[in-house]
DNA sequence: ATTGTTATATATCAATTTGATATATTACCA
DNA sequence: TGGTAATATATCAAATTGATATATAACAAT
């Protein structure tokens, strides 16, 4: 269970039991702002998930509108979906994986979110760096073409992007001490 | 040609002749911190490109090293480049298609880089609305729990990032016009 | 000397993901 | 009675990902 979408499902699921269709409607409600799935990868990892035994889904029968499969997570589902929230997030940088796992962070430890806010913090800020090197090697340049300009506008979104994550960074990590 | 990486190539390519393998260390190195193409994409893409006429291939023979294949941009190339550059972003709130077309964007007008940043600021401002709705959904619950915590976390992210993007489109709108 | 690592250079493959489309029922409005 | 929107599930072709294969040579370490 590579995807991270095993566990965005899982995690929805576990908030509640639902439908594929709802699950989509709550992703985008819920989560829209960092987070996307389709029906097309919705419903085939649910039968997988369903083949591994991680939940459970019973049909219901509705009068007025189509029936319903509905998905409800088993003890393994849950003791799978609280060992992915334990492990380092992929890709040191990825801010999207760290705002699923602290999104479901209640099922593990603040200590855990901790360590993953902390890690984030430390690869942004060596991106920072990066980008600020790129940008003042521009700056250097005598005479400013429109080029120039144009790539200065690119680089100064990497460094907002990394200052406005450090910040984000920082203020959660204290929120997170102050609640325990 | 929906998909922006064959613009990605196509642009690197208008800067410098390169080879499949420089190409992908220049996107490393120069727009890292927004876009990242692999191999895999690179060499059927330049593949196509050179099939479609918008760029040509000359193989370079090499003492030390393997032999590399040289790809230049056509006129056609160039022509199909500025077309892309002149459209509208795909995804309204794609940030990453809107710095790449900056990025290339001397190719094109001011305008009409002018143009994009609007659409976006636009967009983004209508995301901070919704974000700051569910913050807000989450803010008036009397008791809040650890569950709460994390949530309001994880949209204290979502408002930061919109502010962010909304402060940088604002910025380079005023530096643009300034510019002209 | 020779072993291992890094860099240059191109290419392909299986598995996953995307975006579109199909299908069916009912609600609701004009 | 016609059209659109919402509920609900599913599948397909095309694109993408991440890994791996192949080959050469520079360079450092043992």
């Amino acid at each position: 269970m590579k995807s991270s979408t095993n566990y965005a499902i899982l995690g929805m699921i576990s908030l509640d039991s639902q439908s594929g269709y709802d699950i989509k409607k709550n992703i985008e409600k819920d989560l829209g702002h960092f987070w996307h799935e389709g029906y097309s990868k919705i419903y085939p990892a649910l039968k997988r998930l369903v083949s591994k035994g991680l939940v459970t889904v019973r049909t219901e029968t509705q009068f007025s509108r189509p029936n319903r499969r509905v998905y409800t997570v088993t003890v393994d589902g849950l003791v799978e979906l609280k060992k992915w929230l334990e492990e380092s997030v992929d890709k040191p940088g990825n801010v999207n994986e760290l705002l699923l796992k602290l999104y479901f962070g209640n099922l593990s430890s603040s200590a855990t979110m901790v360590r993953h806010l902390k890690a984030l913090e430390k690869s942004i800020s060596s991106e920072l760096r990066l980008v600020r090197k790129l940008t003042c090697e521009i700056r250097e340049i005598q005479t400013p073409s429109q080029e120039h300009i144009n790539r200065l506008i690119v680089f100064q979104y990497g460094i907002k992007r990394c200052e406005c994550i450090l910040t984000w960074c920082r203020e959660s990590l204290s929120q997170l001490r102050d609640t325990n």
